[in-house]
RNA sequence: GCCGAAGUGGCGGAAUAGGCAGACGCGCUUGACUCAAAAUCAAGUGGGGCUUUGACUCCAUGCCGGUUCAACUCCGGCCUUCGGCACCA
């Protein structure tokens, strides 16, 4: 009989279904595993990205029922986002029909995979039932003072017609279409995730779980600084202005005073009579329209900065590489210690001050790059001969008693910008007032429905805003007439509590049942790509923590383990439409099998590496499940051989095989993830089983059935269809998912002759079989094999070096 | 520029705690089966040397050096590639 995937395959599929197998258990008093994959945007199709992430979380999740665990593994769908509105605008279907539709297609080809999924826990973030809680939350952080309303300088991508998150710009351009930003002044919802910035920092230290490469981008991307604001006067006007520094220590190397040029102080400036109007005014409008932005440039303003340390004065110039968004606007430029002021500093002929000096280097030596290292205070006052670490404290310390300074802390982070005038979205629960100004919809009118009707075409304004229907409501507070919310929420705040909904997702009171989620939560694993490492990762943090402030929950970091998995490439290359090297997963399933397709993703390299797209590849795999089906068709006969079959060499050699191969297929798994490794071992057994196929057939049937089970079962994370069949064709009525993970007995992994790697310094001269284990009858057992001679002759040996059970290692002069 | 990861056959990759470098798979070569092909099976496959073709020998894990009886593995310095951040004061 032949393999036959097509039949095998479908007949599992529907078997396991009718019997739940897969389904997470509400008993809260066993062990749980929740093993998580983000959930995909319902484009169309699954690619083969997505078949590795939920490949190798199905992996896991086997493994783990098998263990024993009540195991949560659910999928869903990050179903609001552009996409659904850009098709319907181009083919005029709805965005939810569009969204519903593709969402049908990719679970029957998630199905069609036989990935392990609950699917009774299938959640979309499009769904009112869903998007009630996301409004709910919404609320909670309004609640708590996060979410705010305030104008600030955004990205608006102009394709997408909305504006952006600064995490979603990468390199100046949008995160979804690759398109240019660009900067408006626009008033904006915004979640207050610098409240947490601290906390979000310092506990990716709790985090031993998360590869170190996410939780340093997530460190960078917050950017902590530590330093002081100090406090400048302008002598020429009456006023304060404060600049922050990381190195209040080489406050007295200051020459120079800059401010961005979209900084309020050029307006203040223009009171004075010495300010050099001209200038300054045609130098902004240059700078807003030069296009080399690496380039520093600078106008003198006229005006002049007092240095609160010594009084001295120091011109104020317009910069444009100061930064508004950054610190105060304002900075002081210290050439002789900032690389930075430096350059603007020698293209402005403006004076270099040393006042820091590295060990041994005279302090009238001119520089030639500014010195940014430890050293000593020179030029400082009474502040001479301090080490600049312990000055750093000291000037500050000294300013502050007079007011003119204080320690302070600078991220990079920004604030979230969550509004989007957008329609596929989740609505924002707040209505506008003429009397009680912005009032949040009470939670009993959750949720706030999306229009089905409206024109969603994209234009200056939110889709919503064309709505009569929806804008024009009542006043939760006063009853009288008022106006809702237009935007619509990011849809990264649909996925960033969707982890949560998963352990309860058919409550109709509450997001999540405080139970279930304190049996389900944390995620123990969390499969998916690295692009989301600061995205959404970082959001989910700040979700997590906002809602254990509030009482919800009782941890405060939602994912345990993180594994990111490796892009899938062809041709060395990522997959994509515009390059036309995208190869589809469900030919590839109809050709050969959907267990082909997962032993390929998961052999072909290591789940953390990039995986280059093989068709050869694949049909390797294809050849060794022939070769499994043929082998087992072969051998199962013979299970029921009796206890007087030939007992040899064989037998002990399939036992040790067996153990061997547990012990490392289960490390593989579990403690390394090198799944390719783990398949590995399953081939080498194979092969062992194919070379002695005669000699199998005569051991007796305990041994050999044993040798076949544990074999499947090993097999079956992986390719669970051809498992599932071979193992009911031993005669099993019970599916093999009910099975237990085997043991392995070191003891039994001992082979009871070894090869001995005998070396002359180090260099591999012979290799003998042997039984013997004392290592001290060895030693000069091998002094006399002819081999070994021929490399002493005339050499006198001085050490030898042995390893128990491997090698000796005979060391000459 | 800063931070991080990685460099091993023709290719994907293995070597888990410093102990046989190249497991496993692909590809390729040869042979068997076949009218033929496919499929399958068998053998071989890092590079060089040879006036002993061998149970031979030398070289080889990006480059240079070090530690060690022994280094793909540890240490120091460089080179390259990829990823992240980037006028963040």
């Amino acid at each position: 009989m032949d393999y036959d995937p097509g039949i095998i395959e479908e007949k599992w599929q529907r078997r396991w279904a009718q019997e739940g197998l897969d389904k997470a258990k509400d008993d809260f008093s066993s062990p749980k595993a929740y093993i998580l994959e983000m959930f995909p945007y319902p484009s169309g199709d699954i690619h083969m990205g997505h078949v590795r992430n939920y490949v190798l979380g199905d992996v896991i999740a086997r493994y783990h029922r098998f263990k024993g665990y009540n195991v949560l593994h659910p999928m869903g769908w990050d179903a609001f986002g552009l996409p659904a509105e850009n098709a319907a605008i181009k083919r005029g279907i709805h965005p939810a029909r569009w969204t519903w539709s593709n969402i049908e297609n990719m679970r029957k080809q998630l199905k069609r995979l036989g990935i392990s999924y609950d699917w009774d826990r299938e959640l979309a973030t499009c769904d009112p039932t869903y998007y009630k809680w996301t409004e709910w939350f919404f609320l909670l952080l309004y609640k708590r003072g996060l979410a705010y309303r305030g104008r600030a300088k955004v990205n608006w991508c102009p394709t997408c017609k909305t504006v952006t998150a600064n995490e979603e710009v990468i390199d100046g351009k949008c995160w979804r279409c690759h398109q240019p930003v660009e900067e408006r002044y626009l008033e904006q919802w915004f979640f207050k995730i610098t409240d947490y910035a601290e906390r979000l920092l310092n506990d990716l230290d709790r985090l031993p779980g998360w590869p170190e490469h996410v939780k340093t981008m997530q460190r960078n991307w917050i950017g902590k600084s530590v330093g002081a604001e100090i406090i400048f006067k302008i002598k020429e006007i009456d006023k304060d202005v404060k600049i922050f520094t990381t190195r209040p220590d080489t406050l007295f190397g200051a020459t120079f005073f800059a401010v961005s040029p979209d900084s309020s102080l050029i307006n203040e400036m223009k009171s004075s009579p010495l300010f050099r109007r001209e200038e300054v005014e045609s130098f902004i409008s240059y700078v807003k329209s030069a296009t080399d932005e690496n380039e520093r440039f600078g106008v003198f303003t006229g005006l002049h900065a007092i240095n609160p340390v010594n009084g001295e004065e120091i011109p104020i110039l317009v910069a444009n590489y100061v930064l508004q968004e950054y610190g105060t606007g304002a900075i002081m430029g210290v050439p002789a210690h900032d690389q930075r002021d430096f350059d603007f500093a020698k293209k402005y002929g403006l004076p270099v001050k040393t006042v820091i000096l590295p060990p041994g280097r005279p302090p009238e030596e001119e520089l030639e790059s500014a010195y940014e290292g430890e050293g000593v205070l020179v030029n400082s006052l009474m502040f001479n001969g301090l080490y600049n670490e312990i000055a750093k404290v000291k000037i500050v310390e000294y300013l502050e008693k007079k007011g003119l300074a204080e320690p302070k802390i600078n991220y990079r982070l920004k604030d979230w910008l969550i509004s989007r005038q957008r329609y596929w979205g989740s609505p924002i629960p707040i209505v506008y007032c003429d009397n009680c100004g912005v009032v949040p919809v009470p939670e009993e009118d959750l949720p706030v429905l999306l229009p089905e009707d409206a024109d969603f075409a994209p234009g200056s304004i939110s889709p919503l805003a064309k709505s009569e229907e929806f804008v024009n409501t009542t006043c939760p507070k006063c009853g009288g007439p008022a106006k809702r919310e237009t935007d619509t929420m990011a849809t990264f705040i649909c996925s960033s509590w969707y982890y949560l909904r998963y352990t309860d997702p058919h409550n109709s009171k509450m997001p999540f049942g405080k139970d279930a989620v304190k049996y389900w939560m944390p995620v123990d694993r969390y499969i998916g790509g690295v692009e989301h490492a600061v995205l959404h990762l970082l959001y989910s943090r700040f979700f997590t923590k906002v809602l254990y402030d509030a009482g919800y929950v009782d941890f405060e970091e939602p994912f345990t383990n993180l594994f990111t998995q490796g892009m899938v490439l062809k041709d060395g290359v990522a997959m994509s439409k515009s390059l036309g090297n995208i190869v589809e997963p469900s030919p590839i399933i109809e050709k050969y099998s959907a267990d082909t397709l997962r032993l390929f993703i998961l052999f072909a390299s290591p789940p953390e590496k990039e995986l280059e797209w093989s068709d050869e590849g694949v049909d390797g795999m294809w050849r060794f499940l022939n070769r499994i089906w043929r082998l087992f068709n072969e051998l199962i006969p013979y299970v029921n051989n009796g206890d007087d079959a030939l007992d040899s060499g064989i037998e002990r050699e399939l036992i040790r095989w067996r153990h061997i191969s547990v012990k490392r297929v289960t490390e593989d798994i579990i403690e390394r993830f090198h799944l390719n490794t783990a398949i590995s071992t399953l081939m080498e057994w194979s092969n062992f089983l194919g070379d002695n196929i005669d000699a199998v057939k005569k051991v007796k049937g305990v041994i050999l059935r044993d040798t076949l089970e544990t074999f499947l079962v090993l097999l079956s994370p992986f390719t669970p269809h051809i498992a599932e069949e071979l193992w009911e064709m031993l005669g099993h009525k019970e599916s093999i998912f009910r099975e237990k993970w085997p043991e392995y007995d070191p003891n039994l992994m001992k082979q009871f002759e070894y090869e001995l790697v005998v070396q002359v310094n180090g260099k591999l001269r012979d290799k003998i079989r042997t039984d013997e284990r004392d290592m001290e009858k060895l030693k000069y057992a091998v002094l006399e094999l002819p081999k070994v001679k021929r490399f002493l002759q005339g050499k006198e040996i001085k050490n030898i070096i042995t390893v128990p059970e491997k090698l000796i290692n005979i060391v000459t002069d």
